[in-house]
DNA sequence: AAGATGTTTCGTCTATGATCGAACCATGAA
DNA sequence: TTCATGGTTCGATCATAGACGAAACATCTT
């Protein structure tokens, strides 16, 4: 490969159609194998298996073999933030580009973004939470204060097998619909199979929408007032 | 240009070393000019010419013409906040720019550019007048308020004849070592004329230096607070 | 065991796009 | 005016990386 600035790496990585297909179907969070993100790209197995192991080597993947399938997933929380951010940016850029048209609304309103809550409901929740001081700003992060730990221990929520992960607890993750802030790291992905758990939600099969249930919704609005 | 997803767009852009060398640069803040930034990633500037006109067609920069100049800046702060992000993921520190402006302390303290004053002074200049309303931002250039008017005349210089020339007024530049603006225009140079006159500055011979006598510098910075 | 399915490696073709030389345009200086 | 400088446009060259066919490899099914 080329020499140059790291970020040019990542950049081309990116930059690819095919590369940039697959991640963004990998952004739902789901574990796809090969095969899958092929078609989902709309290249050959050969093809595809090449541009895999470049962003696998990138750090952009992660692979878990499993038999004769190889699942791919997207290698951290920040690799899923980074590409937010960049959709988020082409977005509003992207003047020619309006390829399913005006966003479909419920995607808008709710969505994995990597394995947290994304859209309306996920930048309310963030707002909520901060409102209440159960999370705070803390030098280019998020704290979790006291309040906020007896709040998410109430939730049925247990974090100390989360504080001990490598990955961040606490995590800002900014909206790709909204151009706000909602909540990443470990305990974004909690609260979302918390969500699950309860049946508030569940994810819609093919697609990132994610499904809140009436009642589950009327749950979730009053826990999360803002 | 190929087929894909908006964030591909961007990627691509991104990944090319000769654009990541200079959006990098660029992330200081500072505006640089075409060639500068062909400089920076060492190419010719046909080829950075065609690089740039690229990026800003993808809404990554902004151009700003002056003279035989062109300034370029990254187009507003989303752009830096994901390249900053993209950097973090590349696990990268920002590495040393290009030092821009003249190296004499004394150039860059207070020199002529053309015919009017730049340098920390010029700058400081510039942001009194804006700070006490006497000029205003006005689309695509500067205005001259009335408070500005009463001033100008208080500090005797005489403004009908400038009014009637046709280069404008006032003109905001873009200043080498500072990369702020300070006054240019007509108005910009009667100023430096009257710093002249009242025995505030001289011009050193054979240089851009204008060099501020002690009290003249005194006068001035009272004059021009900030 | 043979067959089916998923994935990678190899070889080759091809197209995109980065690059530069030369010429041209625009602006400022003499 | 003429000259110098910053910048762009045009044309041609050329390297790279993305694409697929074929074949090997790996693992599950029968």
């Amino acid at each position: 490969m080329k020499e140059g600035p790291d970020i040019a790496r990542l950049g081309s990585l990116i930059g690819d159609p095919a590369r940039a297909n697959m991640l963004t179907a990998l952004l739902s969070g789901k574990a796809l194998t090969a095969s899958e993100l092929a078609a989902e790209a709309g290249i050959t197995s050969q093809t595809a298996s090449a541009h895999l192991s470049k962003m696998e080597a990138g750090g952009l993947l992660a692979q878990r073999k499993q038999g004769r399938h190889r699942y791919f997933t997207l290698a951290d929380d920040e690799v899923g933030s980074v590409l937010e951010a960049i959709m988020g940016l082409a977005a509003r850029k992207g003047h020619l580009r309006t390829r399913t048209g005006p966003k479909d609304p419920a995607l808008r309103h709710a969505r994995v973004c990597y394995n947290h809550l994304a859209g309306d409901l996920g930048v309310q929740m963030m707002d909520s939470l901060l409102l209440r001081g159960y999370l705070t700003p803390e030098n280019e992060g998020l704290g979790l204060t006291a309040d906020g730990r007896a709040f998410f221990e109430e939730f049925a929520i247990d974090l100390e097998p989360l504080e001990k992960l490598r990955r961040p607890l606490c995590k800002s993750c900014l909206d790709w619909s909204n151009r706000r802030s909602h909540l990443a790291g470990s305990l974004g992905s909690a609260l979302l199979t918390r969500f699950y758990d309860l049946a508030w939600a569940k994810r819609l099969e093919g697609s990132r929408i994610v499904s809140f249930s009436a009642g589950g919704e009327k749950e979730f609005l009053r826990l999360f007032a803002v």
